[in-house]
DNA sequence: GACCACCGCGCG
DNA sequence: AAAGCGCGCGGTGGTC
C-alpha cells in the first residue's frame, strides 16, 4: 500500500491511497495540522510518498510520529533521470521539469505548504506512476532497491537531526581552554595564538608576518631564505628553520579556534545537542553531504566531547576496509575475497603473496580505486594487478570508460554524470602552440574525469552498502526498548563508513550484536551468496574518542 | 557591501 | 610521507 502525501489548496493535505496497480483507492483531504494523527492512524506500515522528506517528516517526528517507510520521489527522480538502466524511459526522456529544479527544504524555510508557485504545482501521484514505469521498464541495475535505500535514507538523515549528536558543552570548553587558553573577547587571538604569533614573527625576523594569509606567509617566508612553493604543512614539514614548529602549531591551532572554536560552539549546540542537518544524495556518488557545522568533518580534537548521556552509551561502529570490499564484490574478484576474509584485508594480501607489506598493500589499493600514478601507491598497482585481475580490471574498466566520456554505473544502477562539454572548436585557432596546449589540457581533463569514474563505481556502491546496513539497523534498533525514537536506542551520527547509535546502557551489548549482523546483512542483499565479509569495529563507549 | 575564486585543511 | 577520489567551511583578497 502507498499513500501519497501532497499540499492541497488553502493549507490542507491531500492523500491518495494507492493499491498493488498504483490505481486511487481513497482520496481524503485534511488541514495540516491534523497530519501527525493522520499518519499515525494508518500504522499498517503503508510506504508514504511525498515530494521531499526534509520538509515532511521533520514535524511528523517533532509530534512524535516516525514512519517506517517512503517514497522520496524529489531523491528518486534526480537517480532515475540519470541512470543508464532507465535512459529511455518516458521519465528520461522528457524535457527538465519543476521535479528536477526542485531543492531540498527544511521545515523552517518557506514552511511545510508554502513552498513557491512552482512546486505547488508539482502531482506527486503522476510523478510516482512515471517512477514506477521508469523502474518496471529498466533494462539493468536493481533500481527498485537503490530507490528503496535512498528513500530510507532520507528518513534516517531526517531522525538525526532530530535526535542529535549527545555533545557536552563543558566538555569541549574545556579541550579548547586547555590547547588555546581561555576562551578570549570577541574578536581577540587566543592567547596561545598570540604567543605563537609573537615567537615566529621574531624567528622569521619578520614583525608585522601575518600567517593567516596565504600569500603574506609565503612571502615572508621567501624574504626569511626559505624556497616554498605554498604554505602548505606537508610542505613546511620539510622545512629546516628555527620558526617553522611555531608556524606549524599556529596553522594547526588557528584551525581548531576558527572551525571548531567557542564559535562554533555557540552556533551548533543546544540543549546538550549538536544538530547538523545532513543532505542525502547530496553527493554525485550517492555519498550525503551535510550542510552548516561542518558535521561531516569533526576533527578527531574535538570528539572528546561526543558522550552519553547518563546511563547511556555510545556504541561506534566503523565497516573496516569498505571501499576495498566492495570492490571485491563488485567484480566477484575470489582471490580478494578470499584476501578479505579475516579482519584485515591488506594483511590477507601480504599473506597470499600478492604483495610483501601491509603498508603496499593498503597504497596500492588506495592507488587501484584512486588513480594514482605516482609513488608508491602508482608503483604497486601492476602488482596487484597481476594477483587481482578481475578487481583492478574493473576500476581499469571505468576509467577507460570516463576517458571515453561515457556514464559509469553502480552496482544498484545508480551512475555517473557525463563530464561536461567545453571541446573547443579545432578550427578556431591558428596558433599551433595554443592547439597543442588545449590538445595537452583535453588529455588532461580526460584522465582526471577517467579517475572520477573509476572512483565514482566503487564510491557509490560503498554508499549503497552504507544505506542498506544502516536501514537495517535503524528497523532493528526500533524494536529494542520502547516509547519515543529518543527513548529507545538510535542513530545519532553518521560518517560514510561509521554510525553512532546513542542508547540505554542496558541495551547496549545487545544495539552491537545487531550492528554486526545488519552489516552482514547489508553484504548479502547487495552481493548476494559471493563471498566477502563485512566485519565491523564496535566499541561501546561513553566518549566518542574512546572507540576502537 | 555582496559575491566569488582560491587556498588550506578537516573528514571519509 | 604523499598521492590518487569525494566533500564543507573559514579566511583572504579580488571584483563589481
Amino acid at each position: 500500500m502507498h499513500i501519497v502525501l501532497e499540499a492541497a489548496g488553502d493549507g490542507g493535505v491531500r492523500a491518495t491511497g494507492l493499491d498493488e496497480s498504483d490505481e486511487p483507492r481513497f482520496t481524503e483531504e485534511f488541514p495540516r495540522g491534523r497530519l501527525p494523527e493522520w499518519v499515525a492512524a494508518h500504522a499498517d506500515g503503508p510506504r508514504w510518498v511525498w515530494d521531499d522528506t526534509a520538509r515532511w517528516y521533520p514535524r511528523l517526528l517533532d509530534a512524535g510520529v516516525r514512519v517506517e517507510r517512503c517514497t522520496d520521489l524529489r531523491l528518486c527522480h534526480a537517480v532515475l533521470r540519470r541512470a543508464l538502466a532507465t535512459a529511455r524511459s518516458r521519465l528520461a526522456t522528457a524535457e527538465p521539469n519543476g521535479w528536477d529544479r526542485l531543492e531540498t527544504q527544511g521545515p523552517d524555510d518557506g514552511g511545510l505548504f508554502r513552498i513557491g508557485d512552482e512546486t505547488a504545482q508539482l502531482d506527486a501521484v503522476a510523478e510516482f506512476r512515471l517512477q514506477r514505469e521508469a523502474v518496471a521498464q529498466a533494462d539493468g541495475g536493481r533500481l527498485g532497491l537503490l530507490l528503496a535505500a535512498e528513500s530510507a535514507g532520507a528518513l534516517i538523515a531526517a531522525e538525526l537531526t532530530f535526535a542529535g549528536v549527545p555533545w557536552r558543552a563543558d566538555v569541549h570548553d574545556r579541550i579548547l581552554t586547555g590547547m588555546l587558553g581561555p576562551r578570549p573577547a570577541p574578536g581577540m587571538r587566543p592567547a596561545r595564538l598570540a604567543e605563537l604569533l609573537g615567537e615566529l614573527r621574531e624567528r622569521f625576523g619578520s614583525p608585522d608576518l601575518n600567517p593567516d594569509s596565504p600569500p603574506e606567509l609565503l612571502r615572508g617566508l621567501r624574504r626569511a631564505g626559505i624556497s616554498v612553493s605554498s604554505t602548505r604543512s606537508w610542505e613546511l614539514k620539510r622545512v629546516e628553520h628555527p620558526g617553522i614548529p611555531a608556524l606549524l602549531e599556529y596553522k594547526k591551532l588557528s584551525r581548531l579556534a576558527s572551525a571548531n572554536g567557542w564559535q562554533w560552539l555557540d552556533s551548533w549546540v543546544r540543549d546538550g545537542r549538536f544538530t547538523p542537518v545532513y543532505v542525502p544524495g547530496g553527493v554525485v556518488t550517492g555519498r550525503w553531504a551535510s550542510n552548516g557545522g561542518g558535521a561531516l568533518q569533526l576533527p578527531a580534537q574535538v570528539r572528546d566531547a561526543v558522550r552519553a548521556d547518563d546511563g547511556w552509551k555510545l556504541i561506534v561502529a566503523d565497516a573496516a576496509q569498505l571501499e576495498p570490499r566492495v570492490l571485491a564484490g563488485l567484480s566477484g574478484d575470489l582471490a580478494m575475497a578470499r584476501a578479505a576474509q579475516g579482519a584485515d584485508l591488506y594483511s590477507g594480501m601480504v599473506e597470499s603473496g600478492a604483495v610483501q607489506t601491509r603498508e603496499q598493500a593498503k597504497y596500492g589499493m588506495l592507488g587501484a580505486m584512486y588513480g594514482g600514478t605516482r609513488g608508491e601507491s602508482g608503483r604497486m598497482v601492476p602488482r596487484l594487478g597481476k594477483a587481482y585481475p578481475r578487481a583492478l580490471g574493473l576500476v581499469e574498466a571505468a576509467a577507460r570508460a570516463g576517458e571515453r566520456g561515457e556514464s559509469v554505473s553502480s552496482l544498484l544502477g545508480r551512475s555517473s554524470p557525463r563530464p561536461g562539454t567545453t571541446w573547443p572548436a579545432l578550427g578556431d585557432v591558428d596558433d599551433q602552440a595554443e592547439a597543442d596546449e588545449r590538445e595537452r589540457r583535453a588529455r588532461s581533463d580526460n584522465r582526471a574525469w577517467g579517475r572520477f569514474t573509476r572512483n565514482f563505481v566503487v564510491q557509490s556502491t560503498a554508499a549503497e552498502w552504507a544505506l542498506c546496513w544502516m536501514a537495517a539497523l535503524r528497523n532493528r534498533l526500533w524494536t529494542l526498548g520502547s516509547g519515543t525514537l529518543r527513548e529507545r536506542p538510535h542513530l545519532a551520527f553518521f560518517l560514510h563508513d561509521e554510525v553512532l547509535v546513542h542508547s540505554p546502557a542496558g541495551l547496549a551489548d545487545e544495539v552491537a550484536e545487531h550492528v554486526r549482523q545488519t552489516a552482514a546483512e547489508a553484504g548479502r542483499l547487495l552481493f548476494g551468496a559471493f563471498p566477502i565479509e563485512f566485519p565491523v569495529t564496535v566499541s561501546v563507549v561513553d566518549s566518542y574518542a574512546d572507540a576502537k
